[in-house]
DNA sequence: CTGCGTTGACTACGCATGTAATCGCTGCGA
DNA sequence: TCGCAGCGATTACATGCGTAGTCAACGCAG
């Protein structure tokens, strides 16, 4: 299930995004929507594609004369490992530091703390 | 208050957990007590501490000819900073879906649940 | 007083990253 | 049929990072 081998740089996260938003994709429907987030030009889109061509993150089905690209990892995935290797670079892996941490930055919504009610009453049963 | 301006790399991080523990050090405490996590030379870690220096992440009181670095940045405003940063990147802000990653993940001991329960309790009084 | 070890400073160098221009191919419109 | 628009591939280049060697200064042992 889905390793992430290689890692992810901050801007072909960017374009993972587009992907993941929604895939298949060509490369300028992909340059498309991450024009939205980011001024870059197709060709430096199309180099990020490739990049992550070569990491094996993404793949590619010829479509006549052009590809579409899909990502090979899921989202969720790519998420759980980013947030457990936060956990863990800052926090001994144990994550209510973390709560704690944001609780004491004032960076937790009543809406977020009902919610972590609900998941922690569903983990106890 | 403490602003975390310049990005600290993977590396300088090591260097930083050095000096978290225990401060202020000299270059060579420092290499010493990195020396448990990374295989690296004196050197090297001399390299991380002048470009802590140079991003005015640490700083340093000559002591006789020496200097006794220290950190400039609390460990705490870093990892909030980090959090911060993360839970935005990844789940728009929100961080009810980050716990609920984890523990999907089965990422959450039942200690982490009864610490998470505490934490709430105490935010919604 | 002289040599040696220790210390910070400077230099090095290959690889990743961010950002982009250019090239060669090819199918479509005139 | 012929040129152009669009495609992927190749190349470029500045910056930052990981890792380390070397240098110049200085203080202590003999």
């Amino acid at each position: 299930m889905a390793y992430i081998s290689e890692k992810i740089s901050e801007a072909e996260l960017v374009v993972m995004e587009a992907l993941w938003e929604q895939s298949p994709q060509t490369a300028t429907d992909v340059a498309d929507r991450v024009a939205a987030a980011r001024d870059w030009s197709v060709q430096t889109v199309k180099t990020l594609l490739s990049r992550l061509m070569s990491k094996d993150i993404i793949a590619a089905d010829q479509d006549g004369r052009r590809f579409l690209y899909r990502p090979k990892v899921a989202r969720d995935d790519y998420v759980a490992g980013e947030s457990g290797r936060l956990v863990n670079r800052l926090f001994g892996g144990r994550i209510s530091p973390l709560v704690a941490q944001l609780a004491s930055q004032d960076q937790l919504t009543a809406e977020d703390i009902a919610e972590l009610e609900d998941i922690l009453k569903g983990l106890k049963s």
